[in-house]
DNA sequence: GAGCTGATCTTGACGCTGGTAAGATTGGGT
DNA sequence: ACCCAATCTTACCAGCGTCAAGATCAGCTC
């Protein structure tokens, strides 16, 4: 389980295999298998711990940032991007669905609890100011959208020439700031 | 290739193999091999073409919706949604890197053409109220994440709770206009 | 203590995959 | 008539996921 994250994190999704995993933990070719079942049970259970993390992340800065909304979503965003730029690999994992299981009951919880965690971060806005459902539902797909794109975005190295177009020494978290004023999401 | 496409369309992307490809052309297995050298060409070849169409959609769009800076931006965002609606298949082997080849020349042509049609959302804004460089990143980033991770989020699912919980039979496409008007983007 | 039982692992096989090498076929240009 | 480049076929290799059968062993029951 650990040698597949280090396998995961150092050669990337596509390195993953049962057989590295068991070569990497000094294990015969077949036994991950009977652990797991078969591969999409491997990374279900990878991509779950990372869903644990990200969640428990996520909770943590914003239990930080004290009760007012708006700082309650920009360190939600902070935290969102910074855990895709810490663990690129679990984080591309967690979102390649198609080779997931989502009835596995670890990976189902896991989600549940990270969905929380972010749904969170809008529902103290909501509470201050009522809108319409629709209203609400926008501001939370429109905030989950702009982190989520932002990290992807970023850690494929799509955002590298916009960043390297800033002036002076400015990287990722300069340009993820001001994405973050600049954005009134819901203003 | 036109077999290719219709594979990745119909059973998805890891069912896009060489051999898969060769038995729905009714050749050998090989053959696709020799003409693009090997898997990562094909999907780069097909990411190519999907590039292409992307940055033709973008551009027609923005085309038809006249001169106005936000109705520009909005008709971006519709047609780069709408593709990923469209052709989710291709949309995310365009977006899978690590399985293509930037280097191709058909690729690296057609990524700066779609970014080329992208850039135009925001260059209309730009010039009419002009802004320091790092506001102008934002924007564009900004820009750029919430529709990315619109579509993204969409085409895998991950909306369709959000969808659920909407009043009445509204569907995708009310809460991409609710997200569009919702996040004033750069305003 | 003897025997069973379930978990863990090994071994070996199957068909699939991408990739390579060598040769066949073919159609156009000199 | 010749050649040559493109295209395809055939045959093979290693790696992969998966399955079935058996080995090993700790812990529990009688």
């Amino acid at each position: 389980m650990s040698a597949a994250e280090r396998i995961l994190e150092r050669d990337g999704i596509q390195a993953l295999t049962l057989r590295a995993t068991a070569r990497a933990a000094g294990v015969s070719h077949a036994a991950p298998a009977s652990h797991f079942g078969d591969l999409t049970g491997l990374l279900s259970e990878l991509a779950a711990l990372g869903y644990r993390r990200f969640g428990k992340a996520v909770f943590e800065a914003m239990e930080a940032a004290g009760e007012d909304p708006r700082a309650r979503m920009k360190a939600m965003g902070r935290a969102y991007v910074g855990f895709a730029r810490k663990h690129p690999g679990l984080f591309s994992l967690m979102y390649r669905s198609e080779r997931l299981d989502p009835a596995r009951p670890a990976l189902r919880d896991a989600i549940a609890e990270a969905r929380s965690a972010l749904r969170a971060a809008a529902s103290a806005r909501a509470q201050e100011q009522p809108l319409p459902p629709l209203q609400t539902a926008a501001q939370s797909a429109a905030l989950w959208a702009l982190v989520h794109g932002f990290a992807v975005l970023l850690i494929d190295g799509r955002l590298s020439a916009l960043i390297a177009s800033l002036p002076g020494e400015e990287g990722a978290d300069t340009l993820l700031e001001a994405v973050l004023a600049t954005a009134r999401v819901g203003e």
